[in-house]
DNA sequence: GACGAGGAGTCTA
DNA sequence: TAGACTCCTCGTC
């Protein structure tokens, strides 16, 4: 990757190498465990769900590669005079690029209009950046979520058995985690391929790719400058406030708890989960976020998400709603005006 | 049956 | 000790 002529940083070659890494463990990852059937995600303008997040992602990378990116460098090999407007509209289009410099990425060179393989070359990096930084931003998610370490060489048996159930639950995978008992993250990552196999013939696989790219992002953000925000598609590699920090107004000044290194509450929790309508909006949704109103839309998952991130199993929404009502005394939480069921309010929203 | 409300005891950081 | 978990009863839809 990257022009001639041009010798990489070593923070481009950093990039580069976990680029790689990312790509390949993706496919990795996009495989379906033996003896269960995936259905095929078409890239759509619909947001991905959590289930199907890296596939949705793989979808794309193989329709950009295979279609747009073979007819747009033959396109311009074959017919020069359209090339400056594609520059203009790619200029137009810096969002496209979301994560890295775009000087060194998303912009080509002269040069590179004269030569279509380097074109092609660009919009395969410029692909590549764009679902490293989502897969990015998935782990930082998942991280908040879990309150766990990015680096899974920190994680402790508790961890790596929450990591485990997120991982089975966000790409439906059988329940393995009893396969992967009482091991720490150091032990984890020093298992090979083979041995993820031998505990878990299913998906070992699957999962040991999945791990590999947890592994990756630690590195590389490890080798990353401090305060570099490249690969930030919010801030997973950066030094500074966490994304949910500075986004989305009055919910993350509060209720972000990785800003804070306490512990979560529920209604923080909550929040989190309001937070991210494109991951958890078919879990819990706003129904008017101004006056704080929202709706759980799947009371079972909902409590099992908050189970997993307080690491108890028998959660339950009979619990948890036990949990929520705790709040009606505190005034932190109350039933609307129009009671519904399901819907809670929040009492002070801004 | 699922959900909502609330009492009361227990657990945990 | 506060906050959350757990179990319980009772009422409503």
């Amino acid at each position: 990757m990257g022009s001639a002529g041009r010798r990489p940083s070593m923070l481009q070659q950093n990039r580069l190498a976990f680029e790689d890494s990312i790509m390949t463990n993706l496919e990795k990852g996009n495989q379906q465990p033996k003896g269960q059937e995936w259905t095929l995600v078409q890239p759509s303008s619909a947001p991905p769900t959590p289930e199907r997040t890296l596939p949705v992602y793989l979808s794309y990378f193989d329709m950009l590669l295979t279609e747009d990116c073979t007819w747009l460098s033959k396109g311009l090999a074959e017919r020069p005079e359209i090339d400056h407007g594609l520059k203009t509209e790619q200029q137009k289009e810096p969002e496209q690029c979301p994560i890295v410099d775009s000087q060194e990425i998303c912009v080509p060179t002269e040069l590179d209009y004269q030569n279509g393989v380097h074109l092609e070359e660009r919009s395969l990096e410029q692909v590549q950046t764009m679902v490293v930084g989502e897969v990015l931003k998935e782990i930082e998610t998942a991280c908040k979520l879990l309150n766990i370490a990015a680096d899974p060489m920190e994680w402790g048996v508790g961890n790596v058995q929450k990591w485990i159930l997120w991982t089975e639950h966000q790409y439906r995978l059988p329940q393995i985690g009893k396969s992967f008992q009482e091991l720490s993250g150091k032990d984890l990552c020093s298992m090979s391929e083979e041995e993820f196999r031998q505990r878990s013939p299913v998906c070992g696989d699957i999962l040991y790719a999945h791990l590999d790219i947890w592994k990756s992002a630690a590195w590389m953000k490890e080798k990353t400058c401090p305060g570099d925000s490249r690969y930030n598609g919010n801030t997973l590699l950066s030094t500074a406030a966490p994304a949910g920090c500075a986004d989305e107004g009055w919910m993350d000044t509060e209720a972000d708890s990785s800003c804070s290194g306490q512990p979560i509450h529920l209604w923080q929790f909550l929040k989190e989960l309001l937070l991210k309508p494109h991951s958890y909006g078919r879990f819990i949704r706003w129904l008017n976020k101004e006056k704080g109103i929202f709706k759980i839309e799947d009371s079972a998952q909902v409590a099992r998400l908050w189970g997993i991130r307080k690491n108890r199993p028998a959660m339950n929404y009979d619990k948890l709603s036990r949990s929520i009502r705790q709040y009606y005394k505190k005034g932190i939480i109350r039933k609307p005006d129009v009671s519904q069921r399901l819907v809670y309010q929040f009492v002070h929203p801004v």
